[in-house]
DNA sequence: GGAACGGTTCGGCGGGCGCCGAAGCGTCGA
DNA sequence: TCGACGCTTCGGCGCCCGCCGAACCGTTCC
């Protein structure tokens, strides 16, 4: 006896075509900053036609992944609720962490670099990662128990110490989410909340990228920073 | 400042993409059991030529998603770990629950029917999921407290009063999970428990399907196993 | 009113992909 | 050893879909 229910393959198929389509997931992606987008800029974005984007944005809308508001001649969208928006963050955190297009004596390097520190889409994955995350929790910053929740307190670090509007933050995207990985068996901070911090650490110049891969590296400026915020030695944790 | 990788949404569409074919989503649901199956067993499964079927196996291993295992003239697949399930349950519970086809006056019989109890693909959902997860709860079955667990008690709760054979679950699925749909707002037990647990049901005679749709009705038989299983009044919550 | 602009619709082009059947290969059992 | 069987490869067919430019519509601003 079967109980899957057959009519289920061809609904699931339709909703994953939604997204197997680099334009379309482009625009996903872009939208998981969880503000509001026109359609204009997605197509700049993703370096399409308007018309071209017109048609994505039906396709997605029309499969509930984003809904639409119409305000004068702008159409701006938005990932449809914070369900789709973890389920987009599950799906990117499942690829594997890097294509590896380098092999010879630089991979070694090239991919201790990438334990160390990189980005995972729009937040920090590798052991920054997960000493951020590790570090929030302990200052109180953020509450690990029984899935990923920003404190009050933490709200204001954020504002405080690192410069984040967190009033821009959109409703659609959860603040605070687990991140898990294929390297790191444990978890690190994503959702707005990751996404922030990441920017900011950029901003600030405490963190920059290692040519023009996904690794990152703590500038000293950086190291002192974490130091001073969070109480972190990253010569010790190997994060230099 | 553009922080998400560019590259990302081309490989997030290739995985999408795998997923984007019914019969490809047919194979990966069928393998949610947590069994293995071999080639031949899902062509006819989802009701394709071999060599077709080859193609799509091929294509899903690629990304990811399946592991194989050569034995003798048979090639075994399944999913490739506890993260691939609980994301394709995961996109499962994303849709919709219901095309609704039908309108008129059948449709308000047919919704509170599906609100009463349905399949969510392999396991139970509405009122009657929802009941039957919280009261494996508060009996012990199911630990609910930082995501769902079946206790040792549960497991043998299972085995002795359901005839579920739970040596026979694979170690891919995950045996518990917290499952949300649209129409519920509580969450009710899916996994290879809640598959269990739903076929159980059906094999015992205590539930039905109303007509071909994804509604199940609780029989007489059901109403009186489930008082003396689990204490459940099936009248007093509305689950007849 | 007219120009500029964002978004939409439509037609057409090209490529990719899912499907099958036929042929072939390796394994298993008589 | 030989046939049955499960799976794979290959060629070919047809459809779907993503892309663009051109024309059009509604809003905004001058």
């Amino acid at each position: 006896m079967r109980v899957t229910n057959d009519v289920g393959a061809d609904r699931l198929a339709e909703l994953a075509r939604a997204l197997a389509d680099p334009t379309r997931a482009a625009f996903c992606l872009a939208l998981l900053d969880g503000r509001a987008w026109t359609a204009g800029e997605l197509a700049r974005h993703a370096g399409v036609a308007a018309s071209t984007a017109t048609e994505h944005l039906h396709r997605l809308t029309a499969v509930g992944v984003l809904t639409e508001r119409r305000q004068g001649r702008h159409r701006y969208v938005e990932l449809a609720d914070a369900r789709v928006a973890a389920f987009i963050e599950d799906m990117a955190a499942l690829l594997p962490p890097a294509p590896a297009p380098v092999t010879g004596l630089r991979s070694a390097a090239a991919s201790t670099a990438l334990a160390r520190g990189r980005t995972c889409f729009d937040h920090l994955a590798g052991r920054l990662g997960v000493t951020l995350t590790e570090a929030m929790a302990a200052h109180g910053h953020l509450e690990t128990d029984g899935g990923f929740a920003l404190s009050g307190k933490g709200l204001h670090w954020m504002e405080a110490s690192l410069g984040v509007d967190t009033a821009a933050w959109g409703r659609r995207r959860p603040v605070a989410r687990a991140c898990l990985d294929w390297t790191e068996r444990r978890t690190h901070l994503a959702g707005q909340a990751g996404a922030s911090l990441c920017r900011a650490l950029f901003d600030h110049g405490w963190i920059r990228r290692v040519g023009s891969t996904r690794a990152v590296r703590l500038t000293d400026g950086g190291s002192d920073a974490l130091q001073a915020l969070l109480g972190i030695d990253a010569s010790e944790l190997g994060l230099l």
